[in-house]
DNA sequence: GCGACAG
DNA sequence: ATCTTGTCGC
């Protein structure tokens, strides 16, 4: 399936300027005990990366978690997501990777392919591509190789701090990715459209199944004296 | 055959 | 992804 859509890819659009119109996060949660799934799509105004619109989906998990069919496993609540907004989307910014997967077709490009959308992958771990480390000030990055063909960037959005990985999905380019990824990340190392989908997609998680009860998502919640 | 392996 | 503690740094 992969090998058939990756002919859908739209790769010579150079894709929406940074700092301008929308940019769109989305991210997906999971309770493996109750087969529950929450995905989230959180919009911000690329200029100020101020929320101007969210929503959130739940589901049941329909597919394992298998290196290099990610897209299964997240695409169907993150599209229900993306249809519960009330506005368009503009750029979609994925967990994961586009170009950069074994079959040039990583869980950015399906969802870029799905719904037409210019859509770049961010990930917080490098997957099967040899890189060399970025040099430590931010906005420095090194190319994600396969073979002799560039397929993304580990991309220092910290100074000394480990890289992200971006690559192009749907309808943008690999510079114009990064210039985004930059402009997302002005206090830290993931974009904020990541950071903002990631919250919320806890927090719909949370609220569906009732669960825990601490205080903030991530936290362990104070011991009991 | 074995290890690696986005989230 | 999820679970989970201590700890280093600003």
């Amino acid at each position: 399936m992969q090998d058939e859509l990756r002919a859908r890819i739209v790769l010579d659009e150079a894709g929406p300027a940074p700092g301008t119109g929308h940019v769109t996060g989305v991210d997906v949660a999971y309770d493996d005990e109750r087969d529950v799934v929450a995905a989230a799509a959180v919009v911000l105004d690329a200029a100020t990366l101020r929320v101007v619109a969210e929503a959130t989906a739940i589901g049941r998990i329909s597919f394992p978690y298998v290196p290099g069919l990610l897209a299964f496993r997240e695409i169907p609540t993150v599209l229900a997501a993306l249809d519960a907004l009330d506005r368009p989307p503009g750029l979609v910014v994925c967990d994961g990777y586009g170009l950069a997967h074994p079959r040039r077709f990583g869980l950015a490009s399906h969802l870029g392919v799905l719904t037409g959308l210019p859509t770049i992958g961010v990930a917080k771990n490098p997957f099967t591509f040899a890189h060399a480390g970025p040099d430590t000030p931010r906005g420095s990055a090194a190319p994600l190789l396969a073979g002799t063909e560039e397929v993304g960037r580990a991309l220092r959005t910290r100074d000394g701090v480990k890289p992200v990985f971006v690559s192009v999905g749907h309808r943008t380019g690999l510079d114009n990715a990064c210039a985004h990824t930059l402009a997302l990340t002005p206090a830290y190392r993931l974009p904020e459209t990541t950071r903002r989908a990631d919250a919320l997609c806890h927090r719909a998680l949370r609220e569906a199944t009732g669960q825990p009860e601490p205080g903030t998502h991530q936290s362990f919640g104070r011991p009991v004296d």
